[in-house]
DNA sequence: ATTGAGACCTGTCGGC
DNA sequence: TGCCGACAGGTCTCAA
């Protein structure tokens, strides 16, 4: 998409999680991308007009890349090497589109691009500069998990006086941008900190960091640099192996713990982690 | 002001 | 085989 301009701009179902802007294909066809960006969950796509393209998946949602040139791709992917039903559906796509294909890009470098979601959870929105700067979320995100902005003392500072858990903490987009339910678990383990803790005791009352902060924010730079190089070109998803995620009842993967993985609902979502070498 | 619960929507899986 | 409830990666709103 970068680089591109978009040709045709086809709006399948226009009611995702939130309506559609007002004539979202009009406005964007014609339009170049500048640039194609991340923040937090959130992907942005920087218009000629100086408007933004913002993009969110939710739970469901996924985009496929579909190009003219598919020798090109072939070679490209084959490092990744997309697995075979995934394949399949880009094969149908050309002549039935799947119903969860909500909005389709033709774009002018010959790559077609389709915003699929069957929950329908995701969102798309056409911002101007000064309502982007304004986005009510967007705009509160905490720092970029991998960036050195995120440190101890950041995250040390933003969870002073708090009353909620270290996990519920860890998903709170203003604390830190970007990690999600599984994440969360995984650092919290990594880290050796139970979820359920205050996510208070990671700082001084004054807000300096101890040293649990500085583990747990050693903790998320790692499993995010480790789940970005395992998931390049790959269905992450659905083959990634988890240390606690989704690992109830299973042994604990940390070296000589001979701890058993426990399920709980915090917050209405699943946490998972060990209660013996989490403290 | 913070916090947790429920809502949004569809698909899948396990149990009966 | 088929039906039913539980659960799923994320916000967002509302009420306590």
């Amino acid at each position: 998409m970068q680089g591109a301009r978009f040709d045709e701009v086809e709006v399948r179902r226009p009611d995702l999680r939130a309506p559609f802007p007002e004539r979202f294909a009009a406005r964007l066809v014609g339009q170049t991308v500048r640039a194609l960006t991340r923040r937090g969950k959130y992907l942005l796509a920087a218009l000629s007009s100086d408007e933004t393209l913002l993009m969110h998946l939710g739970m469901s949602g996924w985009f496929h890349v579909e190009r003219l040139e598919r020798r090109v791709e072939r070679r490209g992917e084959r490092r990744g090497g997309l697995s075979a039903d995934r394949q399949a559906s880009a094969g149908l796509a050309a002549t039935a589109p799947d119903p969860h294909d909500h909005v389709i890009f033709r774009m002018s470098s010959g790559a077609t691009v389709r915003f699929n979601d069957p929950r329908r959870f995701g969102t798309m929105e056409l911002l101007s500069p000064a309502r982007l700067a304004a986005h009510p979320t967007l705009s509160l995100l905490g720092p970029e998990p991998l960036s050195e902005a995120f440190d101890a003392a950041a995250l040390a500072r933003a969870c002073r006086g708090k009353k909620t858990s270290l996990k519920a903490a860890l998903l709170d987009q203003r604390i830190v941008a970007g990690l999600g339910n599984i994440y969360a678990s995984e650092a919290l383990h990594v880290a050796g900190l139970s979820p359920r803790r205050r996510a208070a005791i990671i700082a001084t009352p004054a807000g300096a960091p101890r040293d649990a902060a500085r583990r747990l924010t050693a903790a998320i730079k790692q499993v995010l640099t480790e789940a970005v190089e395992r998931a390049a070109g790959s269905d992450e998803y659905r083959d990634a192996r988890f240390r606690v995620y989704d690992r109830e009842g299973q042994r604990c993967p940390r070296r000589g713990c001979p701890g058993t993985i426990v399920r709980r609902t915090q917050a209405g979502r699943s946490t998972f982690s060990c209660p013996v070498c989490q403290r």
